[in-house]
DNA sequence: GGTCGCAATGTAAACGATTACATTTTCTTC
DNA sequence: GAAGAAAATGTAATCGTTTACATTGCGACC
């Protein structure tokens, strides 16, 4: 393997030079600069990362801490952020918490260990909550959990409000009994939350919510448990795809019918909820563009460390469709 | 941020002592090694990754290169990886290259660069056919694509095998007219083809198959363009859990219904699969176990470099539901 | 008790880059 | 053409570990 001082010695300059020439700074003569090139490209050189981080103490990576993989959400928003970063010469570190507070901590703990130049984190609401208690050796910013208080950048659903429009729709189309599901260890799922308790509260109606771990499993157990208890909910509301996809499972093996038997609606437009007859309403989050809001917002603060605290707050669209439609009197 | 000199210093020892504690070697007293790990402690010291990477010229990463994360099978078999790997003190860099054979050869860089530990990959078929000329400075494990004759650990399914069962069970259900629609750029696609066309020939029926590229949008549009042809077929086979997405949708716009008017069946078995009534047949992958055993595959190797090539075939299981049943007469 | 052997520990040289500082070259300007 | 400034280049220290090699300590054995 080729070192640095063997492109020097073969371009017959220092080995500063070929630093120099490799930093892409401008102090360097263009014809010097032009024979470093040809001796990197004649030996095939690549600087040894490792060296070069230990001596400059930079590291361009940053560290992407989703809450689920599974989630489709977190695998659009990781696409974004691998996209950008990449674009950036950056390189990123993924890595998968599971919804689960420990595997979030021993991330944070590895970040820090790799020396990462910023780390974005959908953190659950232990680690949201203990955010102000630790101090963070490198930038951090939010995506799609945080609280009003929550000091840190963060990029972030309109989610109490997009709950409270989806309820909302669904009062107006004649639904009463409507059920709330949703993930008990996100912000998220509790905002929504929020915004399906004000929609009925200002119709006059009673609220019914369950918080359920945030699988599709557990959504599933939760709904057909609801189910034996008296009296039958009109319609049930998922509060990410993961729950919805387990509530409509509960459903159809009961062989209930939307909407005319059971309304349902959620959030995430997964490629699935248009092909479940009749097509189920859900809110849209613009996943892409969350997760480059959230690199964007990374890469401006890892630049400019003073800058004052940001929120970026993007709007769901309601996207509805059969299974929410008013059902025949 | 407290360096291995100042353990030294606190635990009166020579640097040398608290690298050989923290490298878990054994010629140490317990008496040293208790008031290292408390100076440790009391320092909150942790090493340095750049420093200790370049003096030992090891690095305990693995790099995975998924052809498309969006794909459920790669998100899955990244939760397998990762898991494995972080059980093992590894680290992960996760690399997505949306099947695109430029991206990968970049990201092959860059695990040379990163100079990481071995490499999980599941490479498109241009990537697949140079691999022999390359010569990867890294163990390199093959996932989910190979060829009979690469010359590489891998871990696959049976793939033909499985895509002869499939399509002899829809023959057997009395379908006739099977359109095969597969993605372009993977082994996979190829050797699915090669068990449906066996099967097909098999019974004396006429094969006809379509190659797009693998995601949903062009499977749909595919799937949209064959049903303005006549005559029209009886079945359509979508080689992995994205096309069978897009077919479905095709299938759905036009209100053709299962099995009724048209059968359908795939690879993959996604949680929608369930739901799209009356259930879609496919071949369910064990996905998470194929993760696992090429992370165990690839660990094997960076221990003993010089073993012998392993490949290791898992069984696809096929899920007969409701949209390849025999359809009234 | 001296010597040998082995275990425990220490000293200092790597690892391969970046970069502060020193030096040389080139360009202005008179 | 000389002086001085600025640009280009070189020399060598440095980043924080690991590890080869040197040294010390200690018990066993004769």
């Amino acid at each position: 393997m080729a070192q640095i001082k063997d492109v020097a010695l073969h371009a017959g300059v220092s080995v500063a030079t070929v630093s120099r020439v490799l930093a892409g700074q401008t102090a360097v003569t263009d014809a010097t600069r032009q024979r470093v090139l040809d001796a990197v490209k004649a030996l095939d050189y690549r600087p040894d990362l490792a060296a070069r981080r230990l001596r400059s103490r930079r590291n361009d990576t940053i560290g992407l801490i989703v809450a689920d993989i599974r989630n489709p959400f977190f695998t659009e928003v990781s696409r974004a952020v691998e996209d950008i970063a990449y674009q950036n010469r950056m390189r990123v570190i993924l890595c998968n918490a599971d919804e689960n507070p420990d595997k979030e901590a021993l991330y944070l703990d590895l970040m820090r260990d790799e020396n990462v130049s910023g780390v974005i984190l959908s953190p659950t609401l232990r680690t949201l909550a203990r955010l102000p208690l630790r101090d963070y050796p490198f930038p951090l910013v939010l995506v799609d959990r945080c609280n009003p208080d929550t000091v840190a950048d963060a990029v972030v659903l309109d989610n109490s409000d997009a709950a409270y429009r989806l309820t909302t729709h669904l009062i107006e189309q004649g639904h009463r009994r409507i059920v709330f599901i949703y993930g008990a260890t996100s912000a998220t799922g509790h905002q929504r939350l929020d915004g399906y308790r004000n929609a009925m509260a200002r119709h006059g109606l009673d609220s019914e919510a369950h918080a359920v771990p945030a699988t599709a499993d557990d959504a599933c157990q939760a709904t057909r448990q609801r189910l034996t208890v008296q009296p039958a909910p009109d319609t049930f509301i998922g509060s990410n795809g993961l729950i919805l996809l387990g509530i409509t499972e509960a459903l159809r093996e009961v062989q209930l019918r939307f909407p005319e038997q059971v309304a349902l609606a959620g959030f995430d437009n997964l490629p699935w909820t248009r092909l479940v007859e009749p097509g189920i309403t859900v809110i849209a989050q613009p996943v892409y563009d969350i997760g480059q809001a959230a690199i964007e917002l990374l890469m401006q603060r890892i630049a400019n460390p003073g800058q004052s605290i940001r929120r970026v707050v993007l709007r769901g669209e309601l996207l509805a469709r059969g299974s929410s439609m008013r059902r025949a009197a």
